[in-house]
DNA sequence: GGGTAATCCTTAAGATGTTATCTGTTGTAT
DNA sequence: ATACAACAGATAACATCTTAAGGATTACCC
């Protein structure tokens, strides 16, 4: 039997580690979590989104999106309304002031995940991105 | 520019929690974290650990590994002991009862590993390990 | 139209992640 | 032997994860 060690969940959680480790000191720099980079990535892509959508795009459970929302909104970073059309829903969107950090950031964050590409070669990514797209696909 | 959505750190996320849920309702069912059962896991394999070994064949951080330690003491799992060469270290080791639980459990979250592992075949399998293990070679 | 189930978001409670700091112990150089 | 750096755990503070349950709004059915 395969050492606990090496089972893909925790090769999984380690390869992430590694990866995430390129990008973390530059969002300690801006003080902002990997979340919550995750969130404004989104909202920088679609613009408005409502929490249930966002949750799913970023993989994020609302509970944790709720708490995370209300930071960055303390922050001056994301602004919510409720939907006119259904009171229920929460939409978000970037403030201006996200929308320059964004474009300030970005680039630098980028040039790391080239630097990150790179290393393991472009096609190695791309298999390895294949083949989690299939272990995302498998139903227990 | 790679939507952030498929980016290689989320992608790896999102196989991650795929892959956990074979595993989770059994977790579930005795009432044990996906952490804790990894410390238990490797108190296993190596029958006496300092914290700081477990922590790092576990990729737990110490001070979260202090917690899961002090619950699994407390629900009678796991010993801990002073070194006697060296009063700092901690060296910890699985009950009789936590043995045994071990043994029952353990053949239940097999079977489901090989499951999982045959809808996408060993040989994808091993290739994913092989990617991963590059990974986690990356320096940033 | 009124009762009811479904939906969206939030809150609650406990466990873990993350970084910084503290305490006690050991190693080392003077 | 003493001072000081290095090390192992533990604690603290805050953010997030995870599951369950609550409150408000909407959809559906009779």
């Amino acid at each position: 039997m395969r050492k606990f060690e090496d089972s893909i969940p925790l090769q999984l959680l380690k390869a992430r580690e590694a990866t995430m480790s390129f990008f973390r000191p530059i969002l300690q720099e801006i003080s902002l979590t990997e979340q919550q980079w995750r969130v404004i990535q989104a909202l920088n892509e679609y613009t408005e989104l409502e929490s249930k959508q966002l949750a799913e795009r970023c993989c994020i459970l609302s509970p944790s999106l709720t708490g995370i929302i209300n930071r960055l909104e303390q922050q001056g970073l994301i602004q919510r309304r409720k939907s006119p059309d259904d009171q229920r829903r929460v939409l978000l969107s970037l403030t201006d002031e996200a929308k320059q950090m964004f474009e300030d950031v970005s680039p630098r964050l980028d040039a790391r995940y080239k630097a990150m590409a790179e290393q393991i070669s472009e096609e190695k990514l791309e298999l390895l991105n294949e083949l989690l797209g299939e272990l995302c696909k498998l139903k227990p």
